[in-house]
DNA sequence: ATATAATCGTTGCACATGCAATGAAGTCAA
DNA sequence: TTGACTTCATTGCATGTGCAACGATTATAT
């Protein structure tokens, strides 16, 4: 056991993004798994389904576009999990008349039923996880959105060279 | 507009499993892409490593399933991020004397020379976060804490069939 | 009007992932 | 010792993913 260098002590149960990124799994999975075993949605046409379940905006200005910007995903995955969404008879694309660019997407009858069993589980859920955290859900919730408010504004943004070693 | 059924109001920026994984994926992405561009080294490649610099029991018992236990991830993850890092000269695997099944991971001083510059780097992230966090680190940590314990003691274990549309 | 640039959604490609199956090695019982 | 069973790590396969490039459409500039 040569260690000679003696690395800094470093617990990686401590560090927050992984606490994070493990906690964000958990949470997510308990429920995907329900999605998935009952009704075959990933979580991916989950997020789609629940945007245009939502019509936040007034008018019903839903693209990929829309949702892209909305529920954090890229592009081309809410485009593949829109184009699963419409194979499985849940949503219907339409060009948009005004700008042809633009595919506008609508939940289905069968798609509306969808959500109104969905919903539902996923709001029993928030509640469940409310219950968990107890007395730390304000300030937890505080935290959360600190971490999420915008990306970090001192980051210089990078050039980010492909360095693929 | 027929919208008859009148789902439920559901806000997704309100629900905390994407909220967490939003937070989540930006936190670790952050760091990642330091990691990535700088060294090419993945977050389950990171995971790795984290846990090889830091023989946390004793002895240098540090397995394949050893790792799968302790940072969250699949036995087919560790090993395929394993198999990089020794492609990369950062580990050394050996078949274990006293079991032959198991196989033995450890840094190289490639490996160690890396960690002497990974690590840094995550504390100093780690104290880039928790300045963030201020006054609500402490009960963010709380709420993290209780969301990590251990799976929900309620759920019945459903035998999770495989329903795929 | 015409060329140039920007935007939108999709797709090709390489790669990562989850899951099940596999082979190798060890354990246990008769 | 032999045979059934368990454990460990890897691998095949199907699928999901990020990224860049593309075709189509619209906006902008000259």
């Amino acid at each position: 056991m040569t260690d000679r260098p003696a690395l800094p002590d470093f617990d990686l149960t401590r560090f927050t993004p992984y606490r994070l990124a493990v906690a964000a799994e958990r949470t997510s999975e308990e429920l995907a798994r329900q999605y998935r075993a009952r009704f075959g949605i990933s979580i991916p046409e989950w997020r789609v389904l629940v945007h245009l379940a939502q019509p936040l905006d007034g008018a019903a200005t839903v693209s990929v576009r829309d949702i892209e910007a909305r529920v954090a995903m890229e592009k081309s995955k809410v485009s593949r999990a829109a184009s699963r969404l419409e194979t499985a008879g849940y949503i219907a694309k339409t060009v948009d008349a005004g700008d042809r660019r633009l595919v506008r997407l609508a939940l289905t009858d069968k798609g509306r039923a969808l959500m109104a069993e969905l919903l539902p589980l996923a709001m029993a859920y928030q509640a469940e996880i409310e219950a968990r955290l107890g007395a730390a859900l304000t300030e937890f919730e505080t935290g959360l959105a600190r971490l999420l408010c915008d990306a970090p504004p001192e980051a210089p943004k990078e050039p980010l060279q492909k360095a693929k070693a």
